[in-house]
DNA sequence: TCCTTATGTAGACGGCGTCCACATTTGCGG
DNA sequence: CCGCAAATGTGGACGCCGTCTACATAAGGA
């Protein structure tokens, strides 16, 4: 029975649910310090657990950063279904449905600039697009923030705010430019912008994009 | 005097210069790897040398992957240039300016695509913009790939294809967009794209820029 | 009740980054 | 030309990591 600095002994010589404790300490390493950070033997100190306990849950350390990367995923979505939550009611229904494209990326950015651990942990090593619509990905609603995109462009196509033609593979493009800002701002030479100018940089991208979709 | 597998044994005590020969290890080792393949004892082995040379050289691994950094992004803008060199002379200057700017956009991506190791590692823990326009991260023309992508804006709105008042800051939102594509194609759930399938994406994502440009 | 199975522990191995002490050169001031 | 300080490379050690094998303990069904 390893002591414990955390002072979560444990007295049963079973955890309980180890696996959801270690994903559990896995998010939170992943959020202070992004993928590199969620380290096995860290996890199962912060767990009050031998080290090789963590195998009897994941055959390797990939897999417990694969599954702290679905839940972070999760939490993306989360986030971005919030801020569409949070959206007044508008009754000008292409008004509406342009909004919530924006808010769409503006929650996006959001989370990767209040996130960046979790957010680079998300697209680690990431699954191809079918797994990536795994519920565990999936925010509050079901969706996935892929499947919250393309719904919020078919929104734009059913409103003539973007030509049907352009819709086939759009939210590929449009995930590409929001996605780029987001990892200029969080570790390329974007970072260490002021809030403002940060989302002044949102503000217009999301512009031009609307742009050249119309 | 330590063996070495790599064939390549010393009779001299002294290496000569191992700080050039610890880069260019790197940059093989980044080029198969990216940034965390970058590791010290591995790039000191084949450099037929002890693990603490390297410590002569470099503070720390960061700074060695950070060296290599530079150098990839000059390979990067290289490409780049080279695209653009390759491109034939048109008579008609606006047609030749959007031609040019497409280029400096398929020569990141294919960049990426081609070297993905390489372009990972250069925009790994990157410096902020005044770092970046470094010499090292240059091509032979002198130019970084953010300044080349500054002169094909110019040319647009020159040519009248982008409204001047758009100019300010633009770099940022084309670079944007094209490096998240990149990213999405290399690391993302756009990997493993058929190279026709990646080359109409560049094609439309580009495209999209154009219109959000004008 | 007993035995299979799930779960956790103990100890070891090799690889890594990094530190300290020591060895060998180089090159400069006299 | 000499001698000595600075530059450069070596050797060994430490603590951390991921992972393997062997063993211990608990839970639950026959």
């Amino acid at each position: 029975m390893p002591e414990q600095a955390n002072g979560a002994k444990r007295d049963t010589y079973r955890h309980g649910n180890l696996r959801h404790a270690l994903l559990e300490v896995g998010i939170e390493l992943a959020r202070a310090g992004g993928p590199d950070a969620v380290v096995l033997r860290e996890a199962t100190r912060r767990a009050s657990v031998a080290p090789n306990a963590a195998y009897r849950h994941f055959p390797r350390r990939e897999a417990l950063v694969h599954a702290v990367s679905l839940a972070a995923m999760g939490q993306l979505a989360r986030a971005m279904e919030e801020g569409l939550a949070a959206l007044p009611a508008l009754s000008d229904r292409a008004e509406a449905a342009r909004t919530r494209f924006r808010a769409v990326g503006t929650g996006y950015l959001r989370f990767a600039r209040t996130e960046p651990g979790l957010f680079r942990t998300a697209f680690y090593v990431p699954d191809d697009m079918t797994e990536a619509e795994a519920t565990v990905s999936a925010g509050a609603g079901g969706l996935t923030p892929f499947q919250l995109l393309g719904a919020a462009l078919d929104d734009l196509v059913s409103c003539e705010l973007m030509t049907p033609a352009r819709r086939p593979g759009a939210e590929f493009l449009v995930w590409s430019c929001v996605h780029g800002l987001a990892v200029l701002l969080i570790d390329g030479p974007l970072r260490g912008l002021q809030d403002t100018q940060a989302d002044q940089a949102a503000h217009d991208l999301i512009d031009m994009i609307e742009g050249g979709l119309r």
